[in-house]
DNA sequence: AAAGATATGTTATATAGTAAAACTTAAGTT
DNA sequence: AACTTAAGTTTTACTATATAACATATCTTT
């Protein structure tokens, strides 16, 4: 890869913690270009030479942040397929307690929409490939219904769980998220009927 | 209730109408006021006398549509506090495939967030209330989370089945829906945990 | 049907945010 | 030290929002 010229990184940089702080203020739709590059302390003129949006900048700030979520999820998909039942959730409330201000925005803020959408279907993916217990033939539920079902659903429980201040402890949200999400849901496939063609 | 100009009630369902066609046609925050009254054939300065902004006439427009909707909802939760397991959900997917313009704007455009956010709420709120069988007293799922739980998977299985061109009968969804969401979370609670204080 | 009230249309104007050009200064690379 | 590139400054154009003032059309009331 090649290297990036350390003047860009600090702008790319500033720009970024300057829309953080920014959304964490006030509404996404009311932050103006000039809002970010005043906080940030470079020219207005600067972001046009990095980014066409706030939406673009803030994509790249998100899609930074989420590439850690996707390793714990990667982590707790393995694990699932195995023992799907008692699937151990804490570490991915945890986590998502570590990075509070980042899955806020994610969750909450409009412009993060097309984000969160990847976002689900890279989850959906992910559980789709590594829980066998999804996948049966001619199955009422089909495996990609269940794989999106969990993978909103964990992203809604997380939101829930952010918009009310966090009132459970990590581990009762991570044994929320094994029994109601991932166990309910595995059960569900297991015990639907099988359709006829 | 007092009985509106016809002058009024003409143009607000112009520029509804005009609205709901353009999200249809492209991204909804590139519509301009512009745009709305063009397509509405009403003048510029109409619009302001209406409404403050684009969000406001589509809420309007949304809070319309969804009245019926909630009716729907309201059949099945009385239906799943007595019969859970084999509640009938088919009657909310035939109701969203007669609706799919409106209900695709509401899952999918970003303007109908706060919309989506409101509907999720009822929901919830109506399960709440009408369905005995998710409360326990400290049961390790709080009956307000299973309730969430159900309201947004609920609209994410309705945002899927849409967004993927509804690929499956509507018979096929609603008892998807009966037994991986509302059946499924029924029996999750029934199952958890008491937590001891 | 006429008079009064109110909604809408037309035109003009102010403001704010986006976007980019031209040129200068500062910083990093070789 | 020379070259290259990024960032800053100033200027300008464009677009969308928002409102004011006045004319015209439509609805309601008597």
């Amino acid at each position: 890869m090649e290297k990036i010229d350390p003047r860009v990184k600090r702008t790319r940089r500033l720009l970024g913690n300057a829309l953080v702080s920014l959304i964490l203020e006030k509404v996404y739709e009311q932050i103006t270009i000039k809002d970010i590059t005043d906080r940030a302390e470079v020219a207005y003129i600067t972001f046009f030479r990095h980014y066409d949006s706030i939406d673009e900048l803030l994509m790249q700030v998100l899609g930074d942040g989420m590439a850690a979520l996707r390793l714990e999820i990667e982590k707790l998909a393995a694990q699932s397929a195995a023992y799907p039942l008692d699937a151990e959730g804490s570490l991915i409330f945890s986590h998502v307690a570590e990075n509070g201000d980042l899955f806020r925005i994610l969750l909450e803020s409009s412009g993060a929409a097309p984000i969160r959408r990847q976002v689900e279907a890279e989850i959906a993916q992910l559980f789709l490939q590594t829980c066998d217990l999804l996948h049966r033939e001619n199955c009422l539920i089909p495996d990609v219904v269940a794989a999106n079902h969990i993978a909103t659903s964990l992203l809604a429980l997380i939101e829930y769980w952010l918009r009310e201040g966090m009132p459970y402890p990590v581990e009762q949200m991570g044994k929320i998220y094994g029994q109601m999400i991932n166990g309910a849901t595995v059960t569900a496939v297991q015990n639907a009927e099988i359709i006829q063609n």
